[in-house]
DNA sequence: ATGATTTACTTCATATATGAATTATTCAGA
DNA sequence: TCTGAATAATTCATATATGAAGTAAATCAT
């Protein structure tokens, strides 16, 4: 819930931004990976930005329909659907960048240096599930993190 | 991102349980604040589960559809939608508890007592808008949480 | 090779999420 | 009292999220 409480609270900067643009979070969200890293197979995409394979699939649909990234099944391996930006896709990049790092600087700056690490360090623990939980996901096999009991 | 990447990872216990007891994880939060409260109007229940009202008139109806709650216009202001539990939705709610109960403790037991208090302040300070940003969003002043409970 | 599996992607049905617009009421003020 | 602003709920259109099923292409085991 708290989880949740804080996303309500920071994706409206963001979604205001990408639709200043015409895209969504999500579309974004792709369109970011691809700047960053040039050409991705759906499932590359699919890691890297967290989105469910199927619903990727709409997700460059919609992309491609709007012009900024264009799609093309590998030769090697005609499974995979690699997917590029485009000119105007890269344009977009470029346009957004600037105004994405002003709400990155500010949400940077809500917490120090320190806190971001203990941030991150408490989100990595929280998404690990306890040692011997019937409800553990299968994570491909994480080193067991020292435990600090309590209670 | 992060907070994504942890949500992905805790919310698949949770709808697993739902799931076998036929409810989705929205549909829940709406069940227990009624557990927790009794009769709430429509924007109350959005308030407390932090579902938008708009996408809370399908849970609720379906809530109803499933006989697990009741709507009814409230006579003095005959704008609310009031809803409370029926006997069976009522039912369903003693069964999920303890199953809830259980992985409420697992995850609890993913961090430490200090840590959660961590968690908290930094969730809380994450929420709140740094001073003078132009991307701060109007928060009716929330006065320093003292939360106990993080479900 | 060839059937059994696996893999990458797509489709489907159902449930939300979001922003915009509507409807029904209540309320505040001239 | 009548009108316009404010509220609470609902509806709409569009974009996802999720689990289940379906496809086509590549791999494995025999």
């Amino acid at each position: 819930m708290m989880l949740h409480g804080v996303l309500d609270k920071i994706m409206p900067a963001y979604r205001q931004l990408f639709t200043r643009f015409g895209v969504t979070e999500q579309q974004w969200r792709v369109l970011r990976v691809l700047w960053e890293t040039g050409a991705l197979s759906s499932i590359e995409i699919s890691r890297k930005t967290l989105l469910a394979q199927n619903s990727l699939v709409g997700v460059l649909e919609r992309l491609e329909k709007k012009g900024l990234i264009q799609r093309m099944r590998s030769v090697e391996d005609r499974r995979h659907v690699f997917a590029t930006l485009t000119s105007s896709g890269k344009a977009l990049g470029s346009q957004v960048m600037p105004e994405l790092a002003k709400i990155h600087d500010n949400i940077d700056s809500r917490l120090t240096t320190e806190e971001w690490q203990q941030f991150t360090y408490l989100m990595t623990r929280l998404g690990q599930p306890h040692a011997a939980s019937p409800y553990a996901e299968d994570t491909p096999d994480t080193p067991p993190i020292q435990e600090t009991s309590h209670g």
